[in-house]
DNA sequence: GTTCATCCTTGATCTGCGTCAAACAGACGG
DNA sequence: CCGTCTGTTTGACGCAGATCAAGGATGAAC
C-alpha cells in the first residue's frame, strides 16, 4: 500500500485547537522555534501523512518537490550502488527533519523503520515560508550543522574504527538520541545496522556477542539492549 | 610562526575601494549573496587571516570562537582518536566555509594545507549579521545542505566502496571541485589522502599505480594528475 | 499448538587491505 | 655537485572482517 497523506483542514485561528499545538514532537521539532503565528501558518502548509513499516518515503532520483518533519516513529535514509551495495547514512526519529540535504532530486532514499507519521510541505512552500520566517530558518541552519558535525562523526566511524568500537559508538550514540543512558531499543534489524556501519551481518552479531561476553551488555530481547557499562563502553568505542 | 590577523580598517563607505569587492572568492562563497551594504556590514566584521602552509586555524576542542570564509589556498579539516588515528573529513577551497558543523567547541582541527587567505568572523557578531540579512543567512543553509549532501556521498564511500573505487571517486570529485575535466591537481601528499578515503598511504600509492597501468590516468608530475579517460574513471568510481 | 518465513548466531575459510620493510625520487641547503 | 630529508613506490606477509554455510530463535498466520 502507498504512504497515505491526508491534507489537514485550515487550521482556524482558535488557540490551543490547531494540530501543531497538540503536536508531540513540536518541542523536539524546527518548529519548536516558531510563535503561535508562525506556527498556524506552517500547519496551513503541512499535509500530515502515515507512512506504513518499510514503505517508502522518498526514493533516489527522484525530484525532491517535499521536506518531511518525523512526528513519529523511525526512518532509515540509504544509498544504493547499481550492484546494490547499501549505505545507511542515517536513521531518523520523532523530531527529526528529512530532506536538508537535497538539491533538484534527492540524493537518498528513505523508508519506514516501523510505522511513521510525518509533516509533509512542498518544497516551495517551504521556502516561501523561511523567508518569512526567519526563526524557521535559523532552527533549520542550526538543525543542519548538526547533521553536519554528526556526519564527520560517522565518516571517523567508517574510516577508523574497528568493527567492535563502531558497534560501541553506535549503541551509545542511539541511546543519546533516545534520551536513555543505560539502555538502548533498536528499531532496525542487524543488516540494517550492519549497512549504517559499514560492516555485515555477521560482524554485527559478533561483536554483540563479544560484548555480551564481556558483561559490558546485556540482551534484553533481540531490539533491547541493556547498557550494563556505560563507561566500559565509551572507552571502546574511542579505542580506549 | 602563528597565523597572522589583521584587523581590517572600518570600511569607508566609498564604492568600490571596500575589501570585498575587489574580492576574487566572493563569487564563489556565501557573502556573493549580499548586497553592497550587507558586504560593508560583513566587511566590517572581517579580520583577513594569513595562514602559513601546515599552520592550524582551529583546533579541535578549542572553544569555537571563529568562523572563516576561505578566500584562496586549500586546507584540510580532521579529526583524531586518542591513539593517533586521523579520519580528514573534507578538504576546504576558495570560496569554501570553515565552521559550520560547529558547537559550542571545534569538533575538528583545521589547517593550511598551502598557504591559505581567508575571512575570519566572531560568531557571535556573525550570528547578529545573520538576523539582519536573510540572504546571507539562506546562502549558508543552502552550503550547508550541499555539504551534508557531499558527507552522505562519503560515508557511502567509506562504507562500501573498494579502494580503487574510492581513489576514482576522490579523483573525479577533486577535478569537479577544481572546475576542470581531463587533470587534477593534488595540493595534499598521499598520506592525506589515504587519511581523507580511510586507506593508508601504501594503498593509495597501489591504485594510482593500477589507474596509470590501465591507462586511465597520467601523473604529469606527483601533483598533477590527468586524467585520460573520464568515462572510464566514472565507472569504476560507481563500482561498474 | 503447528507451520512457515524471517532474522539472528556461530563456525570455517578466504581475501582485500594493512603492516612491515626496503628501495627510490624530488626538493633543498650548502 | 652531493648529502639529507621527506614523500612515494613496490614487495612480502599477516590479519580483521567478508564470504560461505549451517543451525537456532522468534513471531505471525491459522
Amino acid at each position: 500500500m502507498a504512504a497515505v497523506a491526508i491534507k489537514l483542514p485550515d487550521c482556524p485561528p482558535v488557540d490551543g485547537i490547531d494540530p501543531c499545538s497538540r503536536c508531540g514532537a513540536r518541542s523536539v521539532s524546527v518548529c519548536g522555534s516558531l510563535a503561535e503565528s508562525g506556527l498556524r501558518q506552517l500547519a496551513a502548509l503541512a499535509d500530515v501523512q502515515v507512512v506504513g513499516a518499510n514503505e517508502p518515503m522518498v526514493r533516489e532520483g527522484d525530484s525532491a518537490s517535499h521536506l518531511f518533519n518525523i512526528t513519529s516513529g523511525s526512518v532509515r535514509v540509504y544509498k544504493l550502488m547499481a550492484d546494490g551495495r547499501r549505505q545507511i547514512v542515517g536513521f531518523l526519529y520523532t523530531g527529526d527533519f528529512l530532506g536538508l540535504a537535497t538539491g533538484d532530486s534527492y540524493a537518498f532514499s528513505a523508508e519506514a523503520l516501523e510505522p511513521v507519521t510525518a509533516c509533509r510541505f512542498r518544497k516551495t512552500e517551504y521556502r516561501r515560508l523561511l523567508q518569512e520566517q526567519p526563526l524557521l530558518e535559523a532552527a533549520l541552519l542550526e538543525r543542519a550543522s548538526h547533521e553536519l558535525a554528526a556526519a564527520q562523526d560517522q565518516m571517523l566511524l567508517l574510516g577508523r574504527k574497528t568493527a567492535l568500537e563502531r558497534f560501541a559508538s553506535f549503541l551509545l550514540d542511539t541511546a543519546k538520541r533516545q534520551r536513555r543512558t543505560d539502555s538502548v531499543h533498536l528499531s532496525m534489524t542487524r543488516a540494517e545496522i550492519a549497512d549504517y556501519l559499514g560492516l555485515t551481518t555477521e560482524t554485527v552479531s559478533r561483536v554483540t556477542s563479544k560484548l555480551k561476553t564481556s558483561g559490558v551488555i546485556r540482551l534484553v530481547s533481540l531490539n533491547e539492549i541493556a547498557l550494563l557499562r556505560p563507561a566500559a563502553l565509551a572507552e571502546i568505542a574511542e579505542g580506549g
